[in-house]
DNA sequence: CCTAAATCGTTTGTATGCAAATGTTAATAA
DNA sequence: TTATTAACATTTGCATACAAACGATTTAGG
């Protein structure tokens, strides 16, 4: 015989070598990160709508969970509790009454800036154990993975 | 004066850059991914359990959770419905009252081989806009950040 | 004009994911 | 040996996350 009856798979499949693992494992690691950060109690989903309203303007609940990449569910109880917070408010959209219009109030707006301070450092500490060349090829690699 | 009475930022603060957001995006591309293959009917979570039994043996319900990196809330809701699919059971550990051990049923045990070759390709799917060495470079970068 | 398709927001159901608190049991230190 | 500490499993509460279904409204096609 030429061959053993059986045939070993190419390699050991290890769970801690597969990109979904592992990326869980990362993201998990962000999410400790950044709730020892002041973001003014909000989480991370909560900051990124927060920041793509203060980008893109008022908007419709729909449009900011795809501006956001949210589920209508998600984002849905995402604005609930951004709106309990005072932080954004909802007014009809007059030419379209399935609508309306989520915005930020004056004071969701005053706290943006201090949102961006506080994500600069959470991101910076997420990639400290990168060097700054590892740091832009692994963010380039991310993006180029979405 | 030499400066401005405003100072710009160093940059500006772009969501799509921050390591987070796109940590998320990656995560749910992958997500998507998996469900789209054939994993009997398991969630991610539960397969990295099942792996992870497969590869320790049996242990109890937070040793479990500590090997696939789960809180004990969340593995405990993973055990049940793992326990409610036939797919592993428990039993009480002699020496020690306060834990059981969990261990993969027949039924679980014949499902691995399969479950790992749907695994093989759902990293390669995750990986396709990688070439090779990109592949192996984000891994390792991946697993850097861990 | 009118029907079919699309969009909007909502709700329900299931599954993580983590903090915090609880009660039981085991191990350790005084 | 007793008191403290630690480990185990469970439970509650909150917050994503997504699939699927729903009614209301708008848009588009015939």
């Amino acid at each position: 015989m030429t061959s053993d009856t059986t045939i070993p798979s190419q390699e050991d499949y290890l769970l801690d070598e597969q990109v979904g693992y592992v990326l869980r494992l990362a993201n998990q690691r962000h999410t400790t990160i950044f709730q020892s950060h002041d973001t003014s109690g909000l989480t991370a989903t909560q900051f990124s709508a927060m920041l793509r309203l203060a980008q893109y303007g008022e908007c419709s609940q729909n449009q900011l969970g795809r501006y956001s990449a949210m589920d209508v569910a998600t984002i849905k109880g995402v604005v609930d509790r951004l709106r309990q917070k005072g932080l954004v408010c909802t007014k009809p959209f007059q030419n379209d009454k399935r609508r309306s219009l989520i915005s930020l109030t004056s004071k969701g707006a005053a706290m943006i800036e201090g949102l961006e301070t506080a994500g600069r450092k959470i991101t910076k500490e997420t990639l400290a154990p990168f060097n700054a060349s590892e740091r832009q090829k692994f963010i380039n690699l991310l993006k180029k993975l979405t």
